[in-house]
RNA sequence: AGCGGGGUGGGGAAGCUAGGUUAUCCCGCGGGGCUCAUAACCCCGAGACCGAUGGUUCAAAUCCAUCCCCCGCUACCA
């Protein structure tokens, strides 16, 4: 056996909690990038298994089965089927999609606390919880509202108080109510758990973080922040019924806190596969050889501090050679439309939805792209019109198409010899050659969205050879140097279609197709072979190439839009909440916002059309504005000239019956007591600031 | 409020960790070319006091300090 297949990688995506269906921004947090990434290893030919399946323990599971009005087991097996269906349809390769909830995982974290147990890392603690009498369960705090005791306000949550924001404990609230039921048939109740001892493995945690200098800021960042702050017991444990048992007597009641079990998983789905592909030993190849092995994982922000902390904390625990993480690529987070992604709110795209209205490879094309790994990116239906419109179709598509189609029209199909000694063609293998390092370079730094870049860029490189070489000409005058011209573009072609597959492997699929190669080859060629401007010679192209990508018109995008919520919804939304809430108070600087200047009355007339409004123009001192003004009914524009007033200068110019209005006079009244102008105590130079 | 991320030509981003020739890319805009290709492609051009102020330095978008603004998280919704 060579020492290069020993080498293993694991890749992990962050496990979906099971409970419904997910939004675009889950898939491009963790399970999107780790497919890429796991596909782009095996396109360098090494051995790696992509792992990943439901988060199935814990309460919102139980809860969201009590709506559904299904027993909780048959709930998970639900949305596990549903969710697992539709990352096939996202082209996610995994090695297997498991299930916390899955024997083999009850038996990996049962191993792992009783070594933990044995090791002195687990202690018993007493604590008091709330218990609801007629759900007959423990209360998390979430599940808990009452009455504040340091302001009243009735509807605090269990560990927060939304009014006056006091940190709470649940056993603190007046009154309490479960938010289950809604009764308040609650009472305290004395429970012990056990925890994990963080502080004790502090030290082992802390010197294993810091060796991993080649993290990205988000993970390394929240990683010692954590650390800094100190480490503090965990419990590992919650008084449910769902979930998994603690292997120890007097226990038995107990069951794993979900952050506690949902790690293990990662290993617990390799035993599923192992089992189910009858060597269930093979995990161990993965799992028990830390120096031949890469874990890499991906995952959200949110995550970071289970896996650089607390799991890594527990595995070591175990004093069992189980592999830590090389890498914890951390991603930030989606919004869309410029807010966030809201369920309630009905606000952004369902990965379901997402694959109802275009192909898969659309919307991985456009997530890596927009990938938030450096800072929060924003999903917009525009830029991915764009995107696809532009890079998929007016690029790639568009290559591939030209290519086959010339050759079809002129050669019969057929790519011949590609002549190595012409200067352009050198430059263009060249390209291929650079293209592909730079892959490399980026891909082995995690950096997704740089290498989007890069296969944009040699997608243009074939379109900038096949037009400088204009081989709609040659062919007219010398029909051999078009041949090679079209020959060495199949090539090329070939050879991006192997770089974009982890990417596009739908796509890639369809490329290779068109130029007449097996389609499933794609996924089994390595990178070393990429460069290569010899294999097609002699081969037959499609004679009926498959369109890549369709064009979306403008129109579609304005429906998504609509139907979707896009930024008019929001502004919306944002107005009626301000428009139901007293005046918050606002800090200076945004005071200091205004522009508030005395400005004087010049000419005033009445607005065709419109009772109330006048059209005035005003000195500010330093220029004269334009301001629509709705008093036409207190005044007579003959009055009105003359007066000086408070003038807000800065306002958003907006139309009024069609008049540019620039700014807003500021008055006093209502409408019982009448409307009076604020008029200067002592008259003062048009222009001047009101403070 | 606390925490995290960010402010770079009209829009979106890269560059900042290891300061240094004309600040890079995509879209848009202006002009030109091509007609093989899903009006898709290619070339040229205009456009940036790199959030503000102060500092360090021969030299700062890049380092330090202060401030301002935006977004997200703080809800087992990633």
């Amino acid at each position: 056996m060579s020492e290069e297949s020993t080498e293993k990688y694991i890749v992990t995506s962050a496990l979906p909690y099971v409970n419904g269906i997910k939004h675009l921004g889950n898939l491009v947090g963790s399970l999107l990038p780790a497919d890429v990434y796991a596909r782009y290893l095996k396109r360098k030919g090494k051995d790696v298994i992509y792992i990943c399946g439901t988060d199935e323990h814990g309460t919102p599971a139980e809860i969201s089965a009590l709506k559904e009005n299904l027993p909780v087991e048959e709930y998970c097996k639900k949305y596990y089927e549903i969710q697992k269906r539709i990352y096939e349809g996202f082209h996610l390769d995994f090695t297997y999609f498991g299930r916390s909830s899955a024997p083999e995982s009850h038996k990996i974290t049962q191993e792992i606390f009783l070594k933990q147990w044995e090791n002195g890392f687990i202690f018993e603690k007493e604590d008091e919880q709330l218990y609801c009498l007629i759900d007959e369960r423990f209360l998390p705090d979430r599940y808990v509202v009452g009455t504040c005791p340091h302001c009243g306000y009735e509807r605090a949550r269990g560990d927060q108080c939304e009014n006056c924001s006091a940190l709470l404990n649940p056993t603190e609230l007046i009154n309490p109510r479960c938010t289950i039921c809604g009764k308040d048939q609650i009472e305290v109740r004395k429970t012990r758990h056990l925890y994990l001892d963080l502080p004790k493995l502090e030290p082992e945690v802390r010197e294993w973080v810091e060796k991993q200098t080649h993290w990205p800021a988000v993970t390394k960042g929240i990683a010692m922040k954590w650390l800094n702050e100190g480490l503090k017991p965990r419990a590992i444990t919650r008084n449910l019924k769902w979930g998994i048992k603690v292997p120890l007597k007097g226990y038995e009641d107990l069951r794993f806190y979900v952050w506690y079990d949902a790690p293990n998983s990662y290993i617990g789905i390799t035993m599923q596969w192992a089992n189910k592909i009858g060597k269930p030993e093979i995990w161990k190849k993965y799992w028990k050889d830390p120096d031949n092995t890469k874990l890499i994982q991906f995952l959200g922000s949110d995550n970071v501090p289970f896996h650089a902390i607390m799991w890594p904390a527990s595995l070591i625990a175990t004093r069992d050679n189980y592999v830590l993480a090389h890498m914890i690529k951390g991603f930030n987070w989606l919004t869309y439309e410029g807010g966030k992604f809201s369920t309630s709110m009905n606000r952004g795209v369902f990965t379901d939805q997402a694959l109802e209205l275009f192909p898969a490879d659309y919307w991985r094309y456009y997530l890596m792209l927009i990938a938030p790994e450096r800072q929060n990116t924003d999903f917009k239906w525009e830029g991915f019109a764009e995107a696809v419109n532009k890079d998929l179709l007016g690029s790639l598509g568009n290559l591939v198409n030209r290519v086959v189609s010339f050759l079809n029209k002129n050669f019969d199909g057929v790519i011949g010899k590609v002549d190595k000694n012409d200067p352009e063609v050198q430059a263009l293998i060249r390209a291929l050659k650079k293209g592909l390092e730079n892959y490399v370079k980026e891909m082995d730094s995690y950096e997704f969205q740089k290498t989007v870049i890069i296969l944009r860029d040699l997608w243009q490189e074939g379109n900038r050879f096949f037009q400088q070489r204009a081989p709609w000409k040659q062919v007219k005058e010398n029909k051999e140097k078009a041949h090679v011209t079209l020959s060495a573009v199949a090539h090329f072609v070939r050879g991006i279609a192997i770089l974009s597959e982890p990417f596009i492997p739908k796509t890639s699929e369809t490329i290779f197709k068109n130029l007449g190669l097996d389609p499933s080859e794609v996924h089994l060629i390595t990178l070393d072979h990429v460069v290569d401007f010899d294999s097609l010679e002699g081969k037959k192209v499609s004679s009926d190439p498959e369109i890549l990508f369709q064009k979306i018109e403008k129109k579609q995008v304005q429906e998504l839009i609509k139907r979707f919520g896009g930024r008019e919804e929001k502004k919306k939304t944002k107005q009626k909440k301000k428009g139901n809430q007293k005046k918050g108070t606002i800090s200076y600087s945004e005071f200091s916002k205004l522009d508030i200047r005395i400005g004087e009355i010049k000419t005033a007339e009445k607005i065709e059309g419109s009772d109330k409004l006048l059209k005035l123009t005003i000195d500010i001192g330093s220029e004269l504005r334009t301001i629509v003004s709705g008093i036409g009914h207190l005044y007579t524009p003959e009055e009105l000239i003359g007066k000086k007033t408070p003038v807000l200068v800065n306002l958003e110019p907006k139309k009024l019956k069609g008049i540019m209005s620039e700014g807003m006079l500021l008055m006093t009244g209502n409408d019982d007591i009448g409307w009076y102008f604020l008029i200067p105590e002592k008259d003062v130079p048009n222009g001047t600031k009101i403070m």
